[in-house]
RNA sequence: GAACCGGUAGCUCAAUUGAAAGAGCAGCGAACUUUUAAUUCGCAGGUUGCAGGUUCAAGUCCUCGCCCGGUUCACCA
C-alpha cells in the first residue's frame, strides 16, 4: 500500500478527522461501543416513507445522510439504498443519558432508532425517536451533500462514495443487478441451463483478442483467462446439453476506453437445432422484456446532467433485418460490390473514410460499415450475412459461400451482439481457424475440434456485452458508470 | 501506444494582464422545540497533483519533464 498515512490515524490527519475522533472517544467514555451490534428493525427508511402510517412502533436503522439542528430538536435523514425517513430527536424526549450520545453523532453514521410515526406541520412523514442507538461510527466526512460526488477519480476509486452520494449511481446498478437476475430467469424458463466453465484456459478461444497471460505453479503451466467461453459452451453442446448458457466474465488485455473494461460482463447462450434468426428473435424478445420491465416502456431516453434528453432509442418491434452488403452499398454506394479492390480503396477517399494501405479488401468494407453504418445506427438493427472472413466460428450461407449465417445486433451505435448459426463441420471449423491463425499468431484448441468430430448438433449461438446492454438501456455514456469497480492505474507507483 | 483537455480546502467550484489564494457546503463555537440544501452570527480550514526552471514576484509562464484522470484515435472477429 501507499507510503502515505492517509488512512493511518496517529499522525497528519485533519481537523475534521480529528473532531471524529474525540467523538469516538467520547462515546466509549460514556460506555458506549462506537462499533456496535446488531440491530432487529420492523422497516426500512425508504419502504417506510412510502407506505406511511402514523402513530406506528418502528425500529429502523439507516446512515445519517443530513442533521438539521434546531437547538433542542434535532430533524436528521437516515437512508438506505431506497430511501430515506426523517428522525425527529427531541432532547426531553430521549433523556438526558442518550441526548449526550446522540450529541456525538455525526453524518455519515449508522443508528438504529426505535419511536413511532407521525407527521410533521409541514408535511413530512417522520419518526419521533425514544432511543437513538449508536450502530457504527463513521471516521471521515462525507461528500458534498447538493453536489454529490463529481470527480471520477472519486467515484471510480471509491465507489461507495459514489454510491452513498448519488441517488442516480444507486439506480444504475441496482437496476443492472435487476437485469441480471432477469436474464437469468428469462433464460431459465425456457429451459437453457446455467453452466460455469473454466475461466484459466490453456488456449485462449472463441474470439480474437489479447489474453491476460498467468501460470499456474504446481502444473508448471503457463494459462491465460479466458477472452470467451464460447468453445467450452459447444462442448457441453456436443455432450447433449442442448440448451445452455453462461454469464459471466471474460477479460481482454486490450486498451480501455468508455467502451471497454479489461474485465467485462458476456452472457453467451447456446441453443441446439436452432438457428441465428431464432436466436434474433429471442434476443429481441429479451431486451424488449427487459426495457419494459425496468425502463418503463420501449423508448429509452438518454439524459445530460442537466436532465435533458439527448438521445431517444426506439426499442420498437419488429427490429429491423438487413444483410451487411446492402448496408455497405446503401452507405458507400449501389456499385460497391463491383468494384475492385482499388476502387473501393478510392472510394473510401472520397467519402472520408480513412483506410490504411495494408488492409484486407473485406477490412475495407468493414471499415465503412463500421464509420458510415455502425457509429449512426441508433434504433436496434440486426445486420445479417456479414463476411466469412469477419467471422470464423459460423456457418457459411448456402446459397453465397462468402458469407455467413450470422447477425450482429447494433444498437445505440454500438455492438451489443452477436449471433451465429454455428459452425459444426469440423473440417471447415479446422481450416477457418487454421486459416486465421495463419494471419495472426493464434493457438488452435484441438480438443475443441476433437469434440466437433464426435459431433455438435446445429445450433444458434448468441453473445451479449452485458455491460454495453445496461448503458444503453440506462443510458450511461461510459462502462465505467455500470461496471461497480472499473479498472483504473494505481494510483502511485 | 498517440493527441487534446483537466488536477486549487474534506466535497463542489472561483481567482482578470504574472501581484495579499476566495466562496458555498461539511466542521468547530453560539442562538433557536416542527426543519427540508433550515436560518443567523462568529471561528478554523491550503506544500494550488509532483519535480525542476524563468521572474523582484508563479495557481497563472517554461519543461519532446513525471504522476493520475477524462475525451478522441489506435488496438479490439
Amino acid at each position: 500500500m501507499s507510503e502515505e498515512n492517509e488512512s493511518t490515524p496517529a499522525e497528519d490527519i485533519g481537523e475534521l478527522l480529528k473532531v471524529r475522533r474525540e467523538k469516538l472517544e467520547k462515546l466509549r467514555e460514556l460506555g458506549i461501543d462506537p462499533f456496535g451490534k446488531g440491530f432487529d428493525t420492523t422497516d426500512t427508511p425508504g419502504n417506510l416513507r412510502e407506505n406511511f402510517e402514523e402513530e406506528k412502533q418502528v425500529r429502523i436503522a439507516g446512515r445519517i445522510t443530513a442533521l438539521r439542528d434546531m437547538g433542542k430538536s434535532n430533524f436528521l435523514d437516515i437512508s438506505d439504498l431506497n430511501g430515506r425517513i426523517q428522525i425527529f430527536v427531541n432532547q426531553k424526549q430521549i433523556g438526558e443519558e442518550n441526548w449526550a450520545v446522540y450529541k456525538q453523532l455525526d453524518i455519515g453514521d449508522w443508528i438504529g432508532i426505535e419511536g413511532e410515526t407521525f407527521t410533521t406541520k409541514v408535511g413530512e412523514p417522520s419518526v419521533k425517536a425514544n432511543v437513538v442507538t449508536m450502530l457504527s461510527k463513521s471516521l471521515r466526512p462525507m461528500p458534498d451533500k447538493f453536489h454529490g460526488v463529481v470527480d471520477p477519480q472519486i467515484k471510480y476509486r471509491q465507489r461507495y462514495l459514489d454510491l452513498i452520494a448519488n441517488e442516480r449511481s444507486r439506480e444504475v446498478f441496482q437496476k443492472r443487478c435487476a437485469m441480471v437476475a432477469e436474464i437469468r430467469r428469462y433464460l431459465g424458463e425456457k429451459g437453457f441451463l446455467e453452466v460455469e466453465t473454466p475461466m484459466l484456459q490453456d488456449v485462449p478461444g472463441g474470439a480474437a483478442a489479447q489474453p491476460f497471460e498467468t501460470r499456474h505453479n504446481a502444473l508448471s503451466m503457463d494459462m491465460y483467462l479466458r477472452i470467451a467461453p464460447e468453445l467450452y459452451l459447444k462442448r457441453l453442446l456436443v455432450g447433449g446439453f442442448d440448451k445452455v448458457f453462461e454469464l459471466n466474465r471474460s477479460f481482454r488485455n486490450e486498451g480501455i476506453s468508455r467502451r471497454h473494461n479489461p474485465e467485462f460482463t458476456m452472457l453467451e447462450a447456446y441453443w441446439a437445432y436452432a438457428d441465428f434468426e431464432q436466436m434474433a428473435d429471442m434476443v429481441e424478445d429479451m431486451v424488449c422484456h427487459l426495457a419494459e420491465k425496468y425502463c418503463g416502456g420501449l423508448l429509452i431516453e438518454h439524459k445530460n446532467a442537466e436532465g435533458e434528453v439527448t438521445k431517444t432509442i426506439n426499442l420498437s418491434r419488429p427490429w429491423k433485418r438487413t444483410p451487411y452488403k446492402d448496408l455497405v452499398a446503401e452507405a458507400a454506394g449501389a456499385d460497391w460490390w463491383d468494384l475492385d479492390a482499388a476502387g473501393r480503396q478510392a472510394r473510401c477517399k472520397e467519402l472520408g473514410v480513412e483506410i490504411s494501405p495494408d488492409m484486407e479488401d473485406y477490412e475495407v468494407s468493414q471499415q465503412v460499415f463500421e464509420k458510415l453504418v455502425e457509429e449512426k445506427s441508433i434504433d436496434p438493427i440486426f445486420v445479417t450475412h456479414v463476411s466469412k472472413e469477419l467471422v470464423p466460428l459460423a456457418k457459411q450461407n448456402t446459397r453465397d459461400d462468402s458469407v455467413v449465417d450470422v447477425y450482429e445486433l447494433i444498437i445505440n451505435g454500438a455492438e451489443i451482439s452477436p449471433g451465429y448459426s454455428e459452425l459444426n463441420d469440423p473440417d471447415v471449423q479446422r481450416e477457418r481457424l487454421e486459416h486465421q491463425a495463419g494471419e495472426e499468431i493464434q493457438k488452435i484448441d484441438e480438443d475443441f475440434l476433437l469434440a466437433l468430430e464426435y459431433g455438435m448438433p446445429p445450433a444458434g449461438g448468441i453473445g451479449i456485452g452485458i455491460d454495453r446492454l445496461v448503458m444503453m438501456l440506462t443510458g450511461a455514456e461510459s462502462i465505467r458508470d455500470v461496471v461497480l469497480f472499473p479498472q483504473l492505474k494505481r494510483k502511485e507507483g
